[in-house]
DNA sequence: CGCCAAGTTGAAACGCGTCAACCGTAGTGG
DNA sequence: CCACTACGGTTGACGCGTTTCAACTTGGCG
């Protein structure tokens, strides 16, 4: 999964708006790959901005350790995505960043992402529109933690991440490998570990998930999607009319 | 409070940045000032997105209104705060917004944005900045969330509005105007009003909070500071050296 | 004066956290 | 090849923080 496949598959790059110039530059981004390691950290809470990266194999999560002793894990990165725009526009990072299990990254630095800028407004719209939509899904856990329950919480974020996987095509036949541990899980949906075990059975029993160790199944999705009343527009959606003027 | 005071407070507008013409279009953005009385709705979830807005006087909130009935507060916007930064690059609306009291906003197009941006990078990257402040402001509230009790979260809630209405001048002797009602405080940090009364107590008996109707007073802002370890970087920060070169 | 919204207080129920014991699996080294 | 260990997950018992319901108080305002 490339950032250039991921881009243009959220819709950024249509009507035939990436020239040529566009899709080198998205590449530029891509020319420094690293393997990282399993549980590897690419940046610490308060450690200087100095990159970003995109993920082209494996997951990531950022996080925040706090000062009772346990962490929130602020968002998962699949394949494709854009880590560390959060701290754009800040000097130090506000969360710290890890690697789920091992993958691939490629860094780019401020000054590449500010030539992009400059060179192609539309790219940069593009870019711009995909962090705005990871801030959304943030604002969807921030409602899910505030007013709903356990189980709630747990069927909307594996449904969320049964669509972002299933765009990138890692779903098959309604099941997806899932490298998070449920201590993990907890941390992200602000749960205990024990609660977020108890949960897995209820929804088990319900007959929305099955888990067999990494892989997790969705036999209903469309269930799953009614109980959580799923709002994908924020997954979904395409530049506003808006914006094609300004390409 | 203007908008272009708010900008320049917040340290996006230093280096002598801002020309004369930058100033010029952001007064731009204030030409049309709608007096809004208390309670109005702005636009609700879903409406197409058709504008911004500055908020001159007043205050006004964000919100999602939930299938089980419940709201979630997810901003608190005050004097200088831009509106409606969050469905940039969206269609519709991922939240509603409505006027806790009375107030004055000004409106702008995405036209208006859009020409601002061509116009004035410097500019440009001041907006995208506050706007990823908000963001970081999100990002808090859903750490406290996740994984504090209810005594913190009020206490950060306060905090946080205590910080941010200094940066307005609207602090008087550690005492600021709070027209939220327990309700709203409660559908901000995911609790029941009745819980909120109790929790004002609480802080009350510490010495931390006190409160008469509308008005509230931090007797010992740093205590306060403390227990809630507050991280305000996010909100006093000015943009990092890297953005520098980008002017 | 009387009404209504907002806040307070108490009692009971409940969801989730915590602690602890236990199990299965994978990895490790003798 | 088989203990041994470490780790993630499961299950039960119990406590606590928060919700819910309800009654009551207070202040603002027509």
């Amino acid at each position: 999964m490339t950032l250039l496949d991921s881009i243009v598959m959220q819709g950024l790059g249509k009507h035939g708006a990436l020239t040529a110039e566009d899709k080198a530059l998205i590449l530029g981004l891509e020319l420094t790959p690293r393997r990282v390691s399993a549980g590897e950290v690419l940046w610490q809470e308060s450690a200087e901005v100095d990159m970003f990266c995109v993920v082209k194999e494996g997951w990531a999560y950022s996080y925040r350790n706090l000062g009772n002793g346990s962490m929130q894990i602020l968002k998962v990165y699949l394949p494709g995505d854009i880590i560390g725009m959060r701290d754009f526009g800040f000097s130090r990072r506000l969360a710290g960043v890890a690697m789920i299990n091992e993958g691939v990254v490629c860094p780019f630095s401020h000054q590449q992402l500010f030539e992009l800028f400059v060179r192609s407004p539309a790219l940069a719209a593009g870019i711009i529109a995909t962090a705005v939509r990871q801030q959304a899904m943030l604002t969807e856990r921030l409602v899910y933690l505030g007013r709903y329950a356990a189980h709630e919480r747990l069927a909307h974020f594996l449904y969320e991440l049964y669509l972002r996987l299933q765009r990138i095509g890692a779903v098959d036949e309604n099941g997806f490998s899932m490298p998070l541990s449920q201590e993990q899980i907890g941390d992200a949906l602000g749960l205990s570990a024990v609660h977020v075990s108890r949960t897995f059975s209820m929804l088990r029993d319900e007959g929305l998930v099955t888990r067999d160790r990494q892989h997790v199944v969705l036999p209903d999705p469309e269930a799953l999607a009614r109980l959580v009343e799923f709002n994908n527009t924020y997954i979904e959606e395409t530049l506003p009319p808006a914006f094609q003027s300004f390409h």
